[in-house]
RNA sequence: GCCCGCCUGGCGGAACGGCAGACGCAGCGGACUUAAAAUCCGCAGCCCAAAAGGCAUGGGGGUUCGAGUCCCCCGGCGGGCACCA
């Protein structure tokens, strides 16, 4: 592009503002001044800020979403300082996690090494970005001191009775060889490697979050300043539901080798309907069966095989294998069911096993179709006209045929049920199968526990011990922490750990003999549900200090990707409890004010040959065409999607800051659109925040250094009036935008004000005279727009600042938030609509707040309003003071 | 399949139920320049020669003096979850 800063030789008389040498050289005066550095216990009696963006993976490069995420948290910490709070917003590394171990066994850099070189270039990168953070919190979760503190809340959840070990039905990735939880499984693939996952049987460690299910779901009310939707997936995932369990019993029990099965269903109403039962592949009684017969062995083993990710490509893919076994129906014991293996029954819900009523689920009406099982509808649809239900036009009274009905209705066919609403009958029901001591009315979740045991090497050691004799002892808080061995080997899969000569060998500390070291290490969600208590005391001794952690928590503002919106948020909500509880903090709710941003998207290209090409790759001719820059040839633009390394729409944000410089690329996200939606970066637009840097600068030079009159001058011209109203509705206008997370609004305002310095400027020099008043509010409008700037340029604001006043003593970063002045932001005149049959027909400039008898008639006598009312009866007059009028004629 | 968003000029977007399109990007015209770039100024939803007027916030209804905004139906796009009984 033209506006590119190498193509722009500075012009001889007006200096361009070199972002090269200012941006480095403010970035250390704030270092020097130490603005952003927060105690650990902040003195009393003024107001706290916690701001916190998702801390990053150490990748090696940042890309633009950081770049998004963390200017958003800057222009935040920056206000909310400005506005007399005193601020925390640290920043550190996520550092664990198999990226690093997958560098060692492709290139055989160690795992540590290939970590702290990817924070080293990261930080650096980040530094530039001009962020105010305070640095001397800075952690990564690799670093035993921190690990170590987390071995410790481990422990003491180990203690509270929150720890569980167990065996499992576990998602199993081969790729990975390791476990995934099944919040981790997407589409039947590892949410990391992509390898399809299989099911496998392994002893794990569980936190046991479900044991918070009730408290995690009813506090969500109260978060209200989270996006609705991250609650509403959040109560989603942890599912509360109402049912009941009951107990049928098997009509062979010597066949089945057990007499009952337990059941889960939210429709206890619709029992009567009833033509099968069904249980998981993985239930206890599948497993019987397959050990006997060969048959349901096959099934079951397929159905292990096949994950989840079948039922994607084939909706209809019901399977299941008949067992010939029966159970009695609980109402009616003379009616036998058939008992079937079903490949749609999840055996981490309910009880792994379920009732099918066909008419009335679609899933087990599918299942029934494809097996030739009975349809019994037990639920008639009410007309709408109110009359009888199961009338001859009403279809789901009898005819079910490939949809099932889950409607409102009345119950029929159903004995002691019939004519009940659903809701009676579920009560009904229960209450029934309470009396027959077959079942009882229960709540369930569909949260599950959150299993934590990884087969890696790169993770925090789970400080435990195995041994013969005295089984699981939790490894002595005095030799804390299990620090990870450095001298290990990636040329197998699996865990290096398992593989150490000595590590894992160790005496017990109970009873001496020798035993064996827990050689899994935890899930990195772990990592990252506790950081954020941890800024708070970065350094101390235990996992957190409670003076530090209880006068900074709740995070008041945390901001990051949507894509955490339910594993990782809720499991730092659950730690929050857990830590709580075991004495470590007070708080309940790690986050009280949630924001999500959207992703950074670019346009995709591909050439001839349909390879990506990076967007440095491509140029545009004069009429737009885009061809690629090597050798002309042609080039598709595809769609504009979220940047990905495989589709090569990705911009490096390093190569901007080298071009542009920080303040550009800030105020360019900032500017294109709102931080919550998705926005499309363009070369184009960059460039034109570039060159916004720029005018800004030039209209602070355009004072040529005159200094500012020290008073202002008794007597204010129209053009200095003019000024002054523009800076102080800019100062409220963009308050009220950054309250609100509108950052491209308050951008809007202060391209308005800066429009107006120009006007100024010109008007100034038309005059041809040092009219005092107009200098002096073009001081203060300029010296405005530094402050109002300064959270999302920080740079320029300080250069500008430096500029107007080069003796300040303090930097704009120390200046408060400027204040509007209400005399000024209040209107002199306002437009109102003048409107006939709310058609706009006219305008008045009136003075606020005229009285309605003078605005009425002035609108009546407004000659296009007039010609509108000729010969017409006005039957009301519709005044709005300040916005509108509105005259309503008959006829 | 279920749930949640979103849909406004060529583009990003603005708009307490009250003048739709602020501000910017791209565009066009002008000034400056030998010329271009940069810069500065101006124009700009669509129809109509213009005025007047009409049409315009995905489509259709409704509530209201007045709807981009509230309600109902439909369509499209995006996302989340998914055999969750």
């Amino acid at each position: 592009m033209s506006a590119s800063p190498e193509t722009t030789p500075a012009r001889p008389d007006a200096p361009a503002y070199d972002f090269r040498t200012a941006e480095p050289r403010w970035q250390r005066a704030w270092a020097e001044r130490a603005c952003f550095e927060a105690e650990d216990v902040p003195p009393q009696g003024r107001p706290t800020y916690y701001v916190l963006e998702m801390f990053p993976y150490p990748s090696g490069k940042i890309h633009m979403g950081h770049v998004r995420n963390y200017t958003l948290g800057d222009v935040v910490a920056r206000y909310k300082r400005a506005r007399g709070f005193t601020v925390l917003h640290p920043m550190g590394w996520d550092a664990f996690g198999l990226p690093a171990e997958n560098a060692a066994r492709e290139r055989g850099i160690h795992p540590a090494t290939w970590t702290f070189d990817n924070i080293a270039a990261m930080r650096a990168e980040l530094q530039r970005m001009g962020l105010s953070l305070d640095w001397r919190r800075e952690f990564a979760t690799c670093q035993p001191e921190y690990y170590g503190q987390q071995q410790k809340l481990f422990l003491d959840m180990l203690r509270a009775g929150l720890v569980e070990r167990r065996e499992s039905w576990v998602n199993w990735d081969p790729v990975d060889q390791t476990v995934l939880a099944n919040e981790q499984v997407i589409d039947g693939r590892g949410w990391r490697s992509g390898a399809l996952v299989e099911k496998k049987l392994l002893s794990q460690w569980f936190l046991r979050i479900t044991r918070y299910a009730p408290e995690l779901l009813a506090a969500l009310d109260g978060l209200d300043r989270w996006p609705e939707r991250v609650r509403v997936m959040q109560a989603k995932w942890i599912g509360r539901s109402e049912g009941a369990r009951l107990r049928f019993a098997l009509t062979d029990a010597k066949l089945a080798g057990q007499d009952e099965v337990e059941v889960y269903t939210t429709r206890p109403d619709t029992l009567f309907g009833m033509s099968f039962l069904a249980v998981a592949p993985e239930h206890p009684l599948a497993a019987r069966l397959a050990a006997r017969d060969p048959r349901a062995a096959a099934f079951t083993a397929e159905c292990r095989r096949m994950g989840t990710s079948e039922a994607v490509i084939e909706t209809a893919e019901k399977r299941g294998y008949d067992t010939g076994l029966f159970v009695a129906h609980p109402f009616r014991p003379q009616l036998r069911c058939p008992v079937w293996i079903a490949n749609f029954v999840l055996m981490d819900y309910g009880t792994g096993a379920i009732f099918g009523c066909p008419a009335h689920d679609q899933r087990d009406l599918d299942f029934a179709r494809a097996y030739g099982l009975p349809v019994l509808p037990v639920v008639a649809a009410v007309p709408a006209d109110g009359g009888q239900p199961g009338g001859p036009d009403d279809d789901a009274a009898g005819a079910i045929g490939t949809r099932a009905y889950d409607g409102p209705g009345r119950i029929v066919n159903s004995e002691f049920l019939d004519g009940l609403t659903i809701e009676d009958a579920k009560r009904r029901a229960i209450s029934e199968l309470e009396r027959l001591g077959l079942g009882a009315g229960v709540v369930n979740w569909r949260l599950r526990d959150w299993g934590v045991s990884r087969q890696r090497y790169w993770g925090c050691p789970i400080p435990v011990i195995h041994c013969a004799a005295c089984g699981v002892v939790p490894v002595p808080a005095a030799t804390l922490p299990v620090v990870l061995p450095a001298d290990v080997t990636f040329d197998r899969p699996g865990n290096p750990l398992d593989h150490h000569p000595t590590w894992r060998h160790v005496a017990c500390p109970n009873c001496g003999a020798a035993a064996r070291r827990e050689t899994d290490t935890f899930d990195t969600f772990v990592d990252s549900s506790w950081y954020f208590a941890r800024f708070c005391s970065p350094h101390a001794a235990e996992p957190v200090a409670c003076a530090a952690v209880d006068r900074w928590l709740p995070v008041d503002q945390y901001i990051g990707g949507i894509e955490h919106a339910i594993l990782h948020l809720l499991y730092a909500r659950f730690f929050t409890r857990a830590m709580q509880a075991t004495g470590h903090l007070s708080v309940e709710e790690p986050f009280r004010g949630l924001f999500t941003q959207g992703m950074v998207t670019h346009e995709s290209y591909r050439d001839a040959a349909g390879k990506w090409l990076y967007p440095e790759e491509v140029e545009r001719t004069a009429d737009g065409t885009p061809r690629r820059r090597a050798d002309g040839g042609a080039v598709t633009v595809g769609r504009v999607e979220a940047m990905s390394k495989s589709k090569r729409n990705t911009v490096d944000p390093g190569a901007i800051i080298d071009r542009y410089g920080a303040d550009t690329a800030r105020w360019f996200i900032l500017a294109d659109n709102p931080p919550e939606r998705d926005m499309e970066w363009t070369e184009a637009g960059v460039a034109g925040a570039y060159r916004f840097t720029q005018r800004l600068f030039r209209l602070a030079q355009g004072l040529g250094g005159a200094a500012c009159p020290e008073e202002l001058p008794p007597t204010i011209g129209a053009a200095a009036r003019t000024l002054r109203r523009a800076t102080h509705r800019c100062v409220a206008a963009v308050t009220e935008a950054l309250e609100g997370f509108a950052f491209n609004v308050a951008v809007a305002r202060l391209h308005e004000l800066a429009n107006a310095v120009g006007e100024a400027e010109r008007a100034q020099g038309a005059t041809a005279d040092a009219a005092v008043d107009l200098l002096w509010s073009r001081h203060e409008a300029l010296r405005t727009l530094a402050l109002l700037v300064a959270p999302m340029m920080p740079h320029l604001a300080e250069e500008i600042w430096h500029l107007l006043d080069p003796a300040a003593a303090r930097l704009a970063a120390e200046m408060a938030w400027p204040d509007a002045d209400p005399a000024l932001v209040a209107a002199e005149s306002v437009t109102i609509a003048v409107q006939v049959m709310g058609r706009l027909r006219g305008t008045l400039e009136m003075p606020p707040d005229s009285p309605e008898a003078i605005v009425l008639a002035a609108a009546a006598a407004e000659p296009n309003v007039a010609r509108a009312l000729e010969g017409r009866r006005v039957v009301k007059r519709v005044h709005v003071a300040n916005r509108i009028v509105n005259f309503v004629i008959a006829g």
